[in-house]
DNA sequence: ACCGTGGATGTCAGTCACTGCCATCACTTA
DNA sequence: TAAGTGATGGCAGTGACTGACATCCACGGT
């Protein structure tokens, strides 16, 4: 027997989620999700830095798969190769079960600046540490930045998609599918006259 | 004679980055602010929504920029020439008689959390400002989307850099040459096999 | 010269996010 | 059995931010 029940993170993010969804995010005190799991506000600051946090809980995860996906690429591979295999990778994070879920959440966030502004450097955190990671791999640095950025572009894009109303795409279809246009899209000829 | 000293919100953000610069950003109060210019925390925030608006006061100026370089495009121009520009007009807003006063505001941006969020943040929203720009041209809406963001990626990547020490390339030039490998970088093959 | 209006400011009380410090309370281990 | 440990509670305090209301004086009209 566990003195205290466990999974307190888990058992806040899913109180904070149905409080947010119910009242709103400002109109729901930190105390107020304590509480509703039967803690205090004091504790809910041990496991969460920020108000803000609790809705992101568990999105190391993710990270984690965009480099296990870069890990597990050839070494020859190009970097571009590389974003390719890590927004694959990542897929697996992002099941059809899991659409309901992502979807009811990202209303919550979309209502809420403060939430957005905490996504938007969520995802440059992704972005340098995707980074990181090709730089160890060897890649020029300049490269490996913009190879990152473009990582964390098309996945944010794919994302936005894959939440979409109507959409029945699997995550992996939409990502490649992007990671396409954006290929198409910035390929040269950088000239003055473009193709329609 | 003005009832009141004009510009206010321009002395308050000169007070603040100075007193961000001595004390660092948490340790300044917004009481403490407002008081070194002679005013009240009320009014402060009746300038600034937040404590960290105080720093990205006057950025609309080079959103627009970005934007009048869009619109100065002509009709047939390609989303990634139209990036290009957009970058190129908005080089104008970063003289080299700014660099100086934009590597000591980044350094206070470097060394706090919540400010390198408001930074992503507001990167994120020139991006959706982009894309929207080319919509309004009748860009396709995903390619809209990834030039914006190609956009401000290399936006980005550029402003680092030209901050970056001992840099003295003009922030054009950088710009330039970031674009110019990010589409060598993204352009296809997307193959297999990849280029050393 | 007088009046009224409006925009920028001041004052004040209040809420809430977040922190530091110390106590508690089992359960574990030596 | 005693000391150790980890998660929690309680509490006081700071600072960001807000709403409501008062003030104040240049300015335009009369």
């Amino acid at each position: 027997m566990a003195r205290w029940e466990p999974g307190t993170p888990e058992r806040l993010q899913q109180a904070a989620l149905e409080l947010f969804g119910s009242r709103g995010y400002e109109q729901t005190t930190a105390t107020d999700i304590a509480q509703s799991v039967g803690l205090t506000e004091r504790t809910f600051f041990r496991h969460f830095s920020d108000k803000r946090e609790v809705l992101f809980y568990g999105q190391d995860a993710f990270v984690q798969a965009f480099l296990e996906g870069i890990a597990a690429a050839p070494p020859d591979a190009s970097p571009m190769e590389l974003v390719g295999r890590a927004l694959q990778s990542a897929a697996r994070m992002f099941p059809d079960e899991r659409r309901a879920r992502s979807r009811t959440r990202q209303l919550i966030i979309a209502q809420n600046p403060a939430l957005q502004e905490r996504e938007s450097h969520k995802l440059a955190g992704l972005a340098t540490t995707l980074a990181d990671a090709l730089r160890a791999r060897g890649v020029d640095d300049l490269a490996a930045t913009l190879a990152a950025e473009s990582a964390a572009t098309v996945f944010g894009i794919a994302f936005s998609q894959w939440i979409g109303k109507g959409e029945t795409r699997s995550f992996a279809e939409i990502a490649e599918h992007v990671l396409r246009e954006l290929q198409q899209l910035t390929g040269r000829p950088t000239g003055s006259r473009g193709r329609r």
